[in-house]
DNA sequence: TAACTAAGAAATTCTTAGCCC
DNA sequence: GGGCTAAGAATTTCTTAGTTA
């Protein structure tokens, strides 16, 4: 998926022009373009903020440009999911209870929320007692 | 960067717990959460999608988590609350382990939420039961 | 000129096993 | 149990040089 994007972005522009811009040679860049290796995660980087996109982006993970806008390309389950929370009194107490509570409070809660399963379900998987 | 940041998706829970589920060895899972290696771009995938935030989130290109927002956002009747809840990863885990817990297990670890907070605070009752 | 690729050297990853707390 | 790491095998990347259009 990052090949099909690469391309997409460089428009026509040369390949030459890119990679000189980012700093590799152009072999470099012609190998991302067609998927004959991956980047690593400094370059990754460098890619999306040449081209201003977000790394979700660029991997196909999304299909929303802007970093900050990108949202996981899941399908239906995902309404019915976000559905289910709309319409669970329940969470959003837990919301209200949970906004603003400082994250040590919210992580032993959450760990002992997790403890209690585990016991309900008569095994001992995970006997995390604090 | 991605290496705190995968600590700190992980919570309290144990790397074994968290490779399995993502199907890799847990020296594996350890290596990234220690910049010892960097992982591929299928598996960078997956790791987002299991922690449900963004790649540029998990490389510390932004700190927003970008989480899985959805596209009906625009449900009509409500206001920040509804949006912000959508928009907070944590609140989804939450609402994974509470799905399906007994009412007597959710009462419990929501007093003791609350027990917490008032610990906290040092001296402030906020008696609100339900 | 622009893009792509073969080939091998170079670098990285990944597994196993063991160590430490 | 839970997490970290050494070592080397396995895999991948990257550069150069050459090919194709």
């Amino acid at each position: 998926m990052l090949g099909p994007r690469l391309k997409e972005l460089r428009g026509k522009r040369s390949q030459e022009e890119i990679a000189e811009k980012i700093g590799i040679s152009r072999a470099r860049l012609s190998h991302y373009e067609n998927e004959r290796s991956q980047p690593d995660h400094e370059l990754l980087t460098k890619l999306a903020d040449f081209y201003e996109v977000g790394i979700d982006y660029l991997l196909g993970r999304t299909d929303k440009k802007e970093p900050t806008e990108s949202k996981i390309i899941k399908h239906k389950d995902d309404d019915k999911e976000i559905e289910e929370m709309l319409n669970d009194p329940e969470l959003k107490m837990w919301h209200k209870e949970l906004k603003g509570t400082p994250e040590e409070i919210r992580e032993e809660a959450l760990n002992f929320l997790r403890y209690l399963k585990d016991q309900e379900r008569g095994r001992k998987p995970g006997d995390k007692q604090k």
